[in-house]
DNA sequence: CTTGACACTCTAGTAACTAGAATGTTTATA
DNA sequence: TATAAACATTCTAGTTACTAGAGTGTCAAG
């Protein structure tokens, strides 16, 4: 299977599976001309990083993920610990928009929003608040 | 002022100060030695600048929101509708992130995490759920 | 007079692609 | 058969917002 086929059949752009290849990720092999050749094996893989990376997973977990993936021996543990500190990691960020968005909506609020010059917006972002 | 009296007193690293003046985002004098020169309006616009990236603004963002901060004439409604866009911005990354965190956190419940070799997580990983 | 703290510039690295140029191959049509 | 479209390749460089480090210059204290 050609790069372009692989790539629609897992909904990635083809630069980014080419890229996957250059990084060592799912690495194809090669077709007589040189073309990269994808075999279900490396499909799945795909399938796998595309699901991993919509899931928030920077590309070295994805990396750990995948060598799990692919290993039979491996512990359910080892996968759950990963995803835990993933999920502890997510919880933060989401703290922290959820502050963000309520100092931001404050000063929103605060905006009478006309053709006048005084901004409490403005002075709120250059005060200490 | 030199450039690390003037980083602290507002709390950003003088790599990133001095970042800023290489962007012309907060540009700075030159002392005779060729030293960046610090003043009161450097240092509010630093100041201004630290929170409004705390908030999440992008740079470019924060070049507009500073061009109506030292802008007298400015209408309140212009910058209002920034924050609002932004506010937008932020509403939806959170929605993502909670619906990832979810369909993690359900991953997770799932699996036994012990040292046997089958895992939810990486099944649902694996798998179009 | 030298040591240390500070300043400068410049290059390159970070994450995860993405865009584009220059070029080669395959396939479909005129 | 000629050729054009659609695909493939590699390579370089751009994106965001810094950050690290090398190599060098300046200044104040002991």
């Amino acid at each position: 299977m050609n790069i372009q086929a692989a790539a629609n059949s897992v909904g990635l752009p083809v630069k980014t599976v080419r890229y996957y290849d250059d990084i060592s990720l799912v690495k194809a092999s090669r077709q007589e001309n040189g073309y990269r050749e994808y075999g279900e094996r490396e499909i799945h893989m795909l399938q796998f990083l595309a699901r991993a990376r919509s899931l928030g997973f920077s590309i070295e977990d994805c990396r750990k993920l995948l060598s799990l993936y692919e290993d039979q021996d491996r512990a359910s543990a080892d996968v759950k610990i990963l995803a835990e500190h993933h999920l502890k990691e997510i919880d933060q960020k989401l703290a922290e928009l959820k502050d963000l968005r309520k100092t931001l909506s404050n000063l929103i609020i605060d905006c009478h929003g006309d053709d006048r010059p005084d901004c409490p917006i403005l002075q709120g972002l250059a005060g200490k608040s």
